[in-house]
DNA sequence: ACCTCCCCGGAAAGCGGTTGCCCAGTCTTG
DNA sequence: CAAGACTGGGCAACCGCTTTCCGGGGAGGT
């Protein structure tokens, strides 16, 4: 292991000369004495110890970001949104998967902190326990007086710089949409009845369908990933149209219509939420929810950065997509 | 920020006892005296910095994985793999993503043997400029040189631990087993021409048509991603079956005879190679080459923290999955 | 010719931990 | 009961780098 004493040695300087050349400082250095120091940091192979210089500057240079699964598009689109931004930034990345258990997310957040990384990027979706949520809180704010910046993508209830996607008025929008072509007979596979995202998309599309006095729709609940969709829209009963609160869920739902010779959008019209782009080739195309979410990410990035005394709370709007999984029956 | 010297003050001990309390240590420190160390760590919100351990202790618990692109199932699936494994050896995890650029891939070493960490994961295929390889060559015996471990998946040329999946004997089996269906006429959708693995699973297709004493196929070059498959779609000619390199532009290519209103398996049939379980759904169900990607990502870590002497070279195998997207032409 | 100022090199004090070593007290054990 | 074996606590020397401070020497000013 070359050290910065070897090259110092090697080219004749002292450690703080060495120290200057290689690792940028507001200080000269001498044309010949540079040259020297170069040299033999490259003959020697030398490569800077970034934990002693974390620990000398008392700052490093690497973000945190918390996801609940990387094989999940949603949160790969956000996490590459943060890279780039990070990467921009001069900034490099630590990912953490919690594969959606909290206790992780906390541990994770700890872990961070002890890391000592600029900032941490929580991404995904709060659960409505208060008691779990409390913890994360306390431990966000142990970091945060250490003087960690903390951004969160998804609910504002952290008490953080946070990216928050209009969940509620994009399920609202969409139920109007879908309502707007005839469909009168709602159903909804709502994922866990803790997830809030689950809940505010699931909530917003609900008050908009009665709001326009059409008759309640059918809620069933399910795990938040591809085969909850499947198995949930085994029980959608007669109901012309189902939403489902995220695209994964939709395109299992799909699969379990096409599975039982139900024709989509013929017999029935389905919807999903974030317009997954590793979906879009998908037959039927799917309506749904779309959400930036690769700005989403950079912007969290931006947020966590930037100085901030108060918590900004920045809203995503969801632009809804009308593709063929749904028919106009007007 | 609160460091060990406060808490050490506060519980009234030495340096030396709170970190054994906390830190773990192979010696035993007296009941009552453990409780004030970790009465006054709780108290004050202590969190060890990690850079300080990394320093004092000379290794550190992070690994590092270089990946192209996060939003590319293929990678995402294979990071979640790694990363599993890691977290059940208390690992942490640090990604990088090249965007395919070969420059970032070496830069990225280099900050990761900076970073010191255990080991570092390359997953992604390897270009065939021998002068990039070179480089990056160079780049990782320097962190071996200074006892980082390394592990690739992808191709066998940095002289290092390896998952390499069949890509030849792949592409070769699914042309047998396309060939077995009465195809006769073949096209490929082949990918940039100096990426290693889309060359590699092209090359086994055509080697095997050729072998079976059937035309070669008509090789179409393009990007490696969806909208390649999409444009490099296009260029078919007259073959009755299409073999792209890789399932995302496979899902690109059948896009692109959607749109163009040739009927998939019953005018023209579609494979793919990786199996990505997010397309599974795809409709047509699309044939394909299974690799068992998080595996390969799991037991590249396992590689990669394994003392081994001499470099081992895990070849795994795919398998050919027929689903609709061909069609029997017997 | 002298003084000041600036520029650049080096010595050394940290940054926050870990751990080898010494030492006092308590336990065995012959 | 003396002597060796443990136990558990503390001191202090690092780990590799940054940065403050000091000093020497050359340039510029008068």
């Amino acid at each position: 292991m070359v050290t910065l004493e070897d090259v110092a040695r090697q080219a004749g300087v002292s450690l703080a000369t060495a120290s200057r050349v290689l690792n940028g400082s507001t200080r000269q250095v001498g044309a010949d004495l540079r040259a020297r120091v170069e040299r033999a940091a490259d003959e020697l192979g030398y490569r800077a110890n970034m934990a002693a210089q974390t620990l000398a500057r008392g700052a490093s240079n690497v973000i945190g970001i918390v996801v609940h699964d990387l094989t999940d598009p949603y949160f790969a689109a956000l996490a590459d949104g943060a890279m780039r931004a990070a990467a921009g930034e001069g900034l490099l990345v630590m990912v953490g998967t919690t594969h959606r258990d909290p206790e992780q997310e906390i541990a994770y957040v700890a872990t961070m902190n002890a890391q000592r990384v600029r900032a941490v990027l929580l991404a995904g979706s709060r659960v409505s326990d208060p008691e779990v949520t409390g913890r994360l809180r306390r431990e966000l704010d142990r970091y945060r007086a250490s003087g960690g910046r903390v951004a969160c993508v998804g609910q504002d209830l952290l008490g953080v710089d946070t990216v928050a996607p209009a969940n509620y008025e994009g399920g609202a929008a969409l139920a109007r949409s879908l309502a707007g072509l005839g469909h009168t007979r709602f159903a909804v596979l709502a994922g866990p009845p803790h997830l809030m995202t689950a809940r505010d998309r699931c909530a917003g599309f609900v008050a908009a369908v009665e709001e326009l006095g059409l008759p309640e729709p059918r809620v069933v609940h399910g795990p938040f990933d591809r085969d909850g969709g499947y198995a949930a829209a085994a029980e959608t009963g007669d109901a012309t149209c189902v939403f489902a609160v995220n695209d994964v869920m939709a395109v299992g739902a799909l699969a379990s219509y096409r599975d039982r010779g139900v024709r989509v959008p013929d017999d029935v019209s389905v919807a999903g939420f974030d317009d997954i782009a590793t979906l879009r080739d998908h037959v039927p195309a799917l309506t749904t929810v779309r959400l930036p979410l690769a700005d989403m990410g950079s912007r969290a990035l931006e947020l966590a950065l930037a100085a901030g005394e108060t918590p900004t709370v920045d809203h995503v709007q969801g632009e809804v997509v009308l593709r063929e999984s749904v028919r106009d029956v007007r």
